[in-house]
DNA sequence: TGACATGGCCAG
DNA sequence: CATCGCTGGCCATGTCA
């Protein structure tokens, strides 16, 4: 990781700190002189080509920065002045100088040495090419002209006063940005200003060249942004002017702390640019997860362990086991992390944390807190608050500071550095700044508290940040401790008899537990009707009724717990199974705002690449897919408080399996999109997606016995193994069952199978109009009786009614209430008294307390009819629905397939009825029939008597894919096969899979399912290019294409939907 | 009874 | 302007063979 000391990148704003007022002024002139010079010698060469050349602008904006990259860090890398200090003094070595006092000293050495090279900078560092629709670069082209346009003026007028000029001396050498409305208006400083010798600035830039900002008041954003500067209100102007003198800035200034003074240029890293405002655009990803704090903690978490995982496991082969006769458990965390880890180089003065609320968060109201400091959490701000209520806690006063991933990681490197050290038995990463140790050896040999001092005076003096520790015989207890010896302590009730351990206990509160949330809590307090709930209150309980509660597990843990007792193992190497990955994710709930499903399937393709090389990294396939959706809830606002945030949502999840293990993105990303459209969340309501890749195997792992779905195509008598793809798994069970030719002949060529395709295609077929559709809308429907229908069916046809927006949201019928409209019950001191109940900003109720609702559970038993309506297949608001039409034996199959069970048996019930109705329109209303439960065993039967074409005896959609890819995966070579005759589609398979696709085409006109498997096929030899059996899987893919296109031609304008 | 699908909760 | 609400594991419950 990066090993450069901690000051080295605090002293750009030391060295500007260092600079006295005048002096910076001075030192800011020279630079804007500089740049003005350029700019007007740019500017005559430019008259051709005007607005292309971005480097005045590069001069104009960098230049104090430049000094800081070009001067610092060459001289520190070249053995210069910085190196000199730097190399000499670092914090661990002399932890009783103050990082600041080192960085004034470089700054110090480095102004000097700024001083003397900035002006030879050669300037071609700085010509860059132009960025084509560079709108910053518009924005400061026009800065510098009106700043001309002031020059100007102010010479114009000084003409016409004849001499009597203001005195330009009030603001000479101030470069002065206006924001937000002030009084006098922004117009009228804007003259006070020039006229009085200052500069004004139109656009703030990026590069802080501001001196001052003039404000009467700042959104929490602008406070993060300006922190830096001096802030100063209207006033300092307009009394300025009156005293005909520039009176001290401090005494008008608008943010309270004194950071004006510290750092101005730091500004320019909290540059950001957005490429990306929301998951439409390209780019999204990446954009937020290197912003997203909690994508940082997983992945941390993820890499620690793993690197750990390994480390064990070497470890314990060399290392005889042993069993120690006393455990003890040392459990160790830094105290507040970010907020230390961010005040660091953040923090003009490191007094500052100790005395004032400080946190770390993005800014703007609903943004978390994602750690503040202990001087806050006595205020009553807690992590994971909402900053609007965090600063309402801190009367105002809380300090925030930015997000600091790359320090983070570098700390907790340190963290784990000074833990190793100590070689404990064994080390189990909890997160980036915390860890579980097995310090029974240790424990065997020394005094405990002591060591847990050392150990922590070794991690401040590496990483100055505090940490606490507590250590017990067990894990839970450990935690507890540690928890008792926040902050910057440490407790070890590794000696405490069993009647000290209880007495340590009783005051506990339950929340204290590990496993206990704002659920469990609140179920223990409701059902109490307490308050407040302690681990004595918790003893208490009889065992049994905490089981009946809460359920075997947590009931059963939770009343050990509260006896002190827990077995919890963090023996990462004696069971390294418990503490390998099981899944691998990736969750996005910011951001997701989309119109379009082709918008949807884009995402979910980059996600499918995401995950890809998630699972690559982590050196695994999978073989079963798992999305998540959340929908914006009914009554939920559709901008949510938090910007771009998911609200208040409803979850569904459906999950499918591979077929094999893999982690090919085509495969993924088709699997997805599949899934998207079974789980039919129209794309303006989604607000949450999620993908999950289960069922994992590590490469070179044999074990895959458990998949089932593996059904090769290929013959035993020529045993085919699968191709090395890199994206399948290389290790995959060999083959063991055939195809079963279906009308099949033996043997059959090519040939044989286009002709038979075209045989097919010429044939004569009664006309079947399974995919047309017969434009529902709302005047069709009858509302009396819709109205007559029983609740459950009311509700379901509502939601797909809704869906299809053939009524609005205000239904002509008694809104059904879903479980989210009941849970609003929920009593949740929500602090912005609007409508929204969100427990969103923490203080109030948590979000997924409310998401889900006690009514639920009491909800309905008829398996969940909202989810059942909702995952009807193809039905998004821009893909028009398919048609049920029930009165032919062509029901959709499409659709059928994929639902759930209960609904599937009720519409082939309404099939069988139909068919004797003889009825020709179908309306919604026709599910008021009777509904028959039907066993399962008997949907076969009934779809095998409605013709269902099925490959493998299977019929299902996604299991039809999967037979096609493991089809594929084992009839392509890998790259050094010699055996290459041995490869490609054997030809009875063929003929079946052709006569399969046939028959679902011509017969069932099921052309969205026929371009999807054959889509998939492609997609499975897309990149097998050059292997072994390449080219005939190649020549079957166009053969079916054909197929496709021929079909297209010949039925087009029977083909209203492709997608 | 156990395997599986789905969904909830929790932690940092 | 805002704001970056991830991710993995365990548990509960219901369904099915
Ligand atoms: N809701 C949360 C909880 C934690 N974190 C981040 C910031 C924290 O600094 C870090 C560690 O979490 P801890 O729970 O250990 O909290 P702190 O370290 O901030 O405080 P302490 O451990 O002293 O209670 O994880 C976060 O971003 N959001």
């Amino acid at each position: 990781m990066d090993d450069k000391p901690i000051v080295a990148r605090s002293s750009s704003d030391a060295f500007w700190s260092s600079l006295g007022d005048s002096e910076l002024v001075d030192f800011v002139n020279a630079l804007s002189q500089r740049k003005r010079e350029d700019n007007d010698e740019e500017q005559k060469g430019q008259e051709k080509d005007e607005e292309k050349n971005d480097a005045e602008d590069e001069i104009d904006l960098t230049l104090p920065d430049e000094v800081w990259n070009n001067s610092f860090t060459e001289n520190k890398n070249m053995g210069g002045v910085g190196d000199d200090i730097l190399g000499s003094l670092t914090l661990a070595q002399k932890p009783n100088v103050s990082p600041e006092e080192v960085s004034q000293e470089v700054a110090r050495k480095v102004s000097q040495e700024a001083s003397q090279q900035a002006p030879d900078d050669p300037e071609d560092l700085n010509h860059e090419e132009p960025e084509f629709g560079d709108m910053s670069h518009y924005f400061k082209n026009k800065r510098f002209m009106q700043q001309k346009a002031d020059e100007d003026y102010v010479e114009w007028l000084s003409k016409r006063n004849g001499g009597k000029n203001p005195n330009l001396a009030i603001f000479e050498g101030c470069i002065i940005y206006v924001n937000g409305r002030t009084d006098p208006d922004i117009e009228q400083l804007h003259k006070m200003i020039i006229v009085h010798g200052g500069t004004f600035l139109a656009f703030l830039g990026s590069k802080g060249s501001a001196t001052h900002i003039i404000a009467s008041n700042l959104t929490p954003r602008k406070r993060i942004e300006f922190r830096n500067y001096k802030v100063v209100k209207p006033e300092w102007i307009v009394e300025s002017i009156r005293e005909n003198r520039r009176l001290p800035w401090s005494d008008y200034q608008l943010i309270d702390n004194d950071y004006g003074q510290a750092k101005i240029g730091f500004a320019r890293e909290n540059e950001r640019t957005d490429v990306a405002l929301n998951a439409k655009h390209p780019g999204f990803l990446e954009q937020f997860f290197s912003r997203s704090r909690l994508h940082h903690l997983s992945t941390w978490k993820a890499d620690l362990r793993a690197e750990h995982l390994q480390r064990a496991l070497e470890e314990s082969k060399t290392r005889p086991k042993r069993v120690y006769s006393k455990r003890a458990i040392l459990h160790i965390d830094f105290d507040c992390f970010f907020a230390a880890a961010s005040s660091l180089k953040q923090l003009p003065n490191a007094e500052d944390f100790r005395s004032k609320p400080i946190c770390v968060t993005h800014g703007g109201a609903h943004a978390d807190v994602a750690s503040c400091n202990y001087v806050a959490r006595k205020m009553g701000a807690k992590n994971g608050m909402w900053l609007e209520k965090a600063q309402q806690m801190c009367s105002g006063q809380l300090i925030c500071l930015e997000y600091d991933f790359d320090e983070y990681e570098r700390i907790s490197k340190l963290f784990y550095d000074c833990l190793l050290a100590t070689k404990p038995h064994s080390l189990l990463p909890v997160s980036v700044d915390e860890a579980l140790l097995d310090v029974s050896n240790i424990a065997e040999e020394h005094d405990l508290e002591e060591f847990m001092s050392d150990l922590r005076q070794k991690i401040w003096l590496a990483t100055h940040c505090t940490v606490s520790a507590g250590c017990a015989p067990n894990v839970l207890l450990a935690k507890l401790a540690l928890r008792n010896s926040k902050p910057d302590g440490q407790l070890s009730i590794l000696n405490y008899s069993e009647d000290e351990i209880l007495k340590f206990l009783n005051p506990v509160d339950i929340r204290d537990l590990p496993g206990v949330g704002y659920s469990v809590q609140k179920k223990l307090m409701d059902e109490f009707n307490a308050s407040k709930f302690t681990l004595a209150n918790l003893r208490n309980v009889d065992r049994q009724k905490l089981v009946d509660m809460l359920g075997v597990k947590t009931g059963a843990t939770l009343a050990e717990y509260s006896r002190g007792l827990d077995s919890t193992s963090i023996d990462i190497a004696s069971n390294p199974d418990e503490f390998t990955r099981k899944s691998i994710s990736i969750d996005v709930n910011w951001g997701i705002r989309f119109d379009t499903i082709v918008e949807v399937e884009t995402f979910l393709v980059e996600c499918a690449k995401v995950l890809s090389e998630r699972l690559l990294k982590a050196k695994m396939f999978g073989s079963q897919l798992t999305m998540k959706l959340a929908k914006r809830s009914e009554n939920a606002p559709i901008a949510p408080p938090k910007h771009m945030g998911m609200g208040m949502c409803d979850f569904v999840s459906k999950s499918a399996r591979l077929g094999i293990s893999s982690r090919e993105p085509g495969i993924l990303s088709s699997e997805a999109k599949s899934l998207y459209r079974i789980l039919g969340v129209p794309p303006a309501e989604l607000r949450g997606i999620a993908l999950q890749v289960t069922r994992l195997v590590s490469e070179g792992d044999n074990r895959e016995n458990q998949n089932q779905m593996r059904l090769p195509f290929q013959k035993a008598k020529e045993p085919q193994f699968p191709g090395l793809s890199s994206d399948l798994n290389p290790n995959p069970i060999p083959a063991k069952r055939q195809l079963e030719p279906r009308n099949a002949p033996k043997k059959v060529t090519p040939a044989d199978i286009k002709k038979r395709i075209k045989d097919f295609m010429s044939k004569p077929r009664p006309r079947t109009t399974a995919i047309e559709e017969p434009d529902l809308n709302v005047d069709q429907i009858n509302w009396d009786v819709f109205n007559e229908l029983p609740k459950e069916i009311q509700i379901e046809l509502q939601t797909e009614f809704e869906r299809r927006g053939l009524v609005a949201k205000s239904t002509p019928f008694s809104t059904p209430k879903k479980r989210k409209v009941q849970s609003r019950k929920t009593p949740s001191p929500s602090k912005d008294g609007g409508q929204q109940q969100l427990p969103e900003s923490l203080g109030g109720t948590p979000r997924k307390a409310v998401l889900e609702s006690p009514l639920k559970k009491c909800g309905s038993p008829s398996k969940s009819p909202f989810k059942a309506a909702s995952s009807t297949p193809n039905r998004g608001k821009s893909i028009s629905p398919e048609k049920l039409r029930l009165n032919d034996t062509t029901i959709d199959m499409a659709i059928l397939q994929e639902l759930p069970s209960s609904i599937r048996n009720d519409i082939v019930n309404q099939a069988e009825a139909e068919k004797e109705m003889k009825t020709t329109e179908m309306t919604p209303m026709q599910l008021k029939e009777e509904l028959v439960e039907l066993p399962r065993q008997k949907m076969q039967s009934y779809f095998r008597a409605l013709n269902i074409p099925s490959l493998q005896n299977q019929w299902q959609f996604s299991k039809v894919k999967s037979l096609l890819q493991a089809w594929i995966s084992a009839g392509i070579g890998d790259f050094d096969s010699s055996l290459s005759g041995s490869y490609g589609p054997l030809q009875e398979d063929s003929v079946v899979v052709s006569a399969y696709l046939s028959e679902l085409l011509w017969e069932h006109n099921d052309i969205t399912r026929v371009i999807s498997l054959v889509e998939h096929m492609e997609i499975c030899i897309l990149d097998k290019k050059n292997r072994p059996g390449y080219d005939e899987w190649k020549e079957l893919v166009s053969t079916l294409d054909q197929m496709l296109k021929e079909y297209l031609i010949s039925n087009g304008s029977k083909v209203k939907y492709i997608f």
